[in-house]
RNA sequence: GUGGGCGUAGCUCAGUCGGUUAGAGCGCCAGGUUGUGGCCCUGGAGGUCGCCGGUUCGAAUCCGGUCGCUCACCCCA
């Protein structure tokens, strides 16, 4: 038994985890420059009054938080978005509109570890600021939806459940919600799907203070899953038309870019978080196995919130856990075992001094290339670059050195040929 | 915070109505094979059976406690 652990909801990446971690991150940034996303990072440590000024005391309990030794209470990060306001708030006067901007943060929060949730994960933030359009929340989707496709994750796979805070707010003041109880409504309305009907009727009443006929109208919207129904019975409702408006053309955006399979509206969506303003979603497995696997949308106040500017905002986060879960359970996940370019093999120790030089010449061609440590058998040599995925063996022995010469294997094929040692080194 | 399940080799697991020295497969190391990998054969290293205590002549096995992992609930960025 190893005297220590990692701590609970920590995981260690040894290199097959990293290298599933690897390929992840590499999608996701590989997508994010197809659409023209510059890549930036913050500092992992914040000030706790950052989250705590956005989302209410009682988020501290999930937070990793302390007091550092100068007095100042400080926590490890549960979120990118804050950073990413305070960072575009503070200079946000000299930088071209829209910003595009992503990160992959490592995120922390102490919870209870489970399925799909730890205590920290690497998560894909994408973030569109300074636009208003509604196409930049198609956009934003859209990248989202091109990472899972470029995964192996198709329309039957997954799907993002799209709704609008804008939308909703009309309906439930229409139903009766005060305004005042909105954010209560939103808070209830979010655990749709994950718990029984008759407890959200009940918290409804209880918690949020509606009378059972509005209750009744709050579910009455929920009944509606498309524009035309939504239309038929609510397009005479102040603002309601204009809301329906944008959200058709959002999904008209989205077809345009090929991605309409992949998006459904659905009003239930409203996201935890408080500071959501528009446009939300979440992407999850159509089987409904997994927890969602990326979820975002508008939040058009919080930068003023954080650093007194005021401009629109957007964007999305992407989790590697959930993703990891989904991607292993598909067997979609490449084959990621170590490969090497070549390894050189040596008949006896005479030969070293010439097999570091023609590796010195390899990799600075740019290849990858490894060798024996020590001196070894033959066969243990080729077992060892068979092993670590060389593509190639170089053999050099007293027979090639004398006739300057190399034997060069294809270990795929095992077809072998000699080349002159002149094209092998300087 | 609540409840269920599980802790035996690096990994996956067997072994538990208490009984010599705790096993297998895979992996690892080495040899068979100082000039050619995968397959095969042989050998080896590697375990305080999660931990503490109790019952007993004797505990991986039974009992109590504890820690950890895990699933679900709660919560959810």
């Amino acid at each position: 038994m190893p005297a220590f652990n990692s701590l609970p909801g920590f995981r260690d990446f040894y290199p097959a985890e990293f290298a599933v971690r690897a390929y992840i991150m590499g999608v996701w940034r590989e997508v994010a420059r197809r659409y023209g996303f510059e890549e930036y990072d913050g500092p992992p440590l914040e000030p706790l009054e950052l989250y705590i000024e956005k989302s209410g005391e009682e988020i501290v309990h999930q937070l990793y938080n302390f007091e550092d030794k100068g007095g100042r209470a400080v926590a490890l990060r549960p979120e990118m978005t804050p950073t990413l306001a305070r960072m575009v708030g503070a200079r946000a006067a000299g930088m071209r509109k829209p910003i595009r901007w992503f990160s992959i943060p490592q995120l922390f929060r102490y919870e209870r570890t489970q399925r799909g949730r730890l205590r920290e994960h690497f998560q894909w933030n994408v973030d569109i600021l300074g636009e208003e359009d509604i196409l930049a929340d198609a956009e934003v989707l859209a990248v989202a939806l091109d990472a899972l496709r470029l995964f192996g994750l198709g329309p039957n796979d997954v799907v993002a459940r799209v709704s609008d805070r804008r939308l909703l707010e009309r309906l439930l003041l229409h139903a009766g919600v005060p305004a005042d109880q909105l954010p209560a409504a939103y808070a209830v309305i979010d655990k749709l799907g994950r718990e029984e009907e008759a407890r959200t009727r009940e918290k409804l009443h209880k918690e949020v203070g509606l009378a059972p006929t509005t209750v009744d109208e709050v579910f009455g919207i929920f009944e509606h899953r498309d524009f035309e129904s939504l239309a038929r019975a609510y397009a005479g409702v102040q603002g309601v038309a204009d809301e329906l408006a944008r959200l058709e053309r959002y999904f008209e955006h989205l077809d345009a870019m090929g991605l309409g399979d992949f998006v459904v509206l659905d009003p239930t969506i409203v996201r935890g978080l408080a500071y959501y303003t528009g446009t939300v979603f979440e992407i999850f497995d159509r089987a409904g196995e997994f927890r969602a696997i990326c979820g975002g949308g508008r939040y058009d106040n919080l930068l003023r919130a954080v650093s007194g500017v005021d401009l629109p905002a957007l964007g999305f986060g992407m989790g590697d856990v959930v993703l990891g879960e989904i991607l292993a359970d598909r067997k979609l996940l490449p084959p990621l075992e170590p490969r090497l370019d070549y390894y050189i093999v040596t008949i006896g120790e005479s030969e070293r001094p010439l097999m570091l030089r023609v590796a010195k010449r390899l990799r600075e061609a740019g290849n990858s290339v490894a060798y024996s440590l020590h001196p070894s058998g033959v066969g243990r040599q080729f077992k060892d670059a068979d092993a670590r995925g060389a593509e190639r063996v170089i053999v050099l022995g007293p027979d090639e050195v004398a006739a300057g010469v190399a034997v060069l294997r294809e270990m795929r094929t095992g077809e072998e040929r000699r080349i002159p040692l002149d094209e092998l080194t300087p």
